[in-house]
DNA sequence: AATAAGGTGCATATTAGATGTATTATATAA
DNA sequence: TTATATAATACATCTAATATGCACCTTATT
């Protein structure tokens, strides 16, 4: 049971921006280059997080991207449920399972699924940041000004 | 975020063994047809079972293998951890993550993964069948006698 | 001995996921 | 208005975990 690196990452980079001073933008290019992460990983999960309007996005030079939410109101179980492509645990249907209509396995797969995800909902990204905030500044060398 | 279906098999066997009547064995072959399931990943599934003590296999003609415990005392959590080869649900270690050592994600995806397995553990074997014995015992077509 | 079952090992196929390449659209600044 | 830096888009390819296939061994029953 893992989620897909496209989440983690996704995760990663909104650390990132959660570190960003006031006013500054961060590039694909320094996501990617920081984590030793693909540039079209990068760039997919910008896309969409600046669809779903978790972050604005900027083109051109001087563009960049920045959260649009302080980390506080950006709650991980919804960011999860963002990233991820499939949150069904299992699939009953491709093929079809031979037993799925008298299957109780589904509902109680799926109780657990919730139970992970409301989990996840009593977190915001500030919590992945309280008391490690200096840290991470150093490790990903962001830069104060 | 998904199981195996290794992990799903492995609980479609259970269900069929949890089906039969007392003193009754199934075979790979019997699984892997009814389930249209690879012969050979029934194979593993009931190999693992029986070592695991779950089930009682036996070789050569007339062999088989049957559910060693009422399904009431199999635990459906226990029987995922069992099953499923990894419940680390980020890598963070290949490659390294550069934030490892300043990172809650972990801790907090750890507790997590434990509320999904706590919501399973609330479940037996027993619960998969209940209201449903007759018409999974119809769908398989398992026989009485 | 023949047959039917599980056990074991390794090879191959499949598929989701991750990465690479190229090009387009847009914004800024010289 | 041209050059440059950025995100957006599309598609191709690689990778690795998973699933399946094949062959043969071991064991038990008849």
């Amino acid at each position: 049971m893992q989620l897909t690196r496209y989440t983690d990452y996704g995760l990663r980079t909104l650390i990132y921006l959660a570190l960003l001073p006031q006013g500054k933008r961060a590039s694909i290019d320094e996501i990617s280059t920081t984590y030793d992460i693909s540039r079209n990983n990068v760039n997919k999960i910008v896309h969409q997080l600046g669809k779903a309007g978790i972050i604005e996005t900027k083109r051109g030079k001087g563009g960049g991207f920045y959260l649009k939410q302080p980390p506080q109101e950006l709650n991980i179980g919804d960011l999860v449920v963002l990233l991820e492509n499939t949150l069904q645990v299992v699939e009953c249907s491709t093929p079809e399972c031979r037993i799925l209509p008298a299957c109780k396995l589904k509902g109680i797969l799926g109780q657990a699924t919730q139970a992970f995800l409301d989990s996840l909902k009593a977190y915001t990204l500030a919590d992945l940041l309280e008391d490690e905030a200096k840290n991470l500044i150093q490790i990903l060398n962001i830069q104060s000004d």
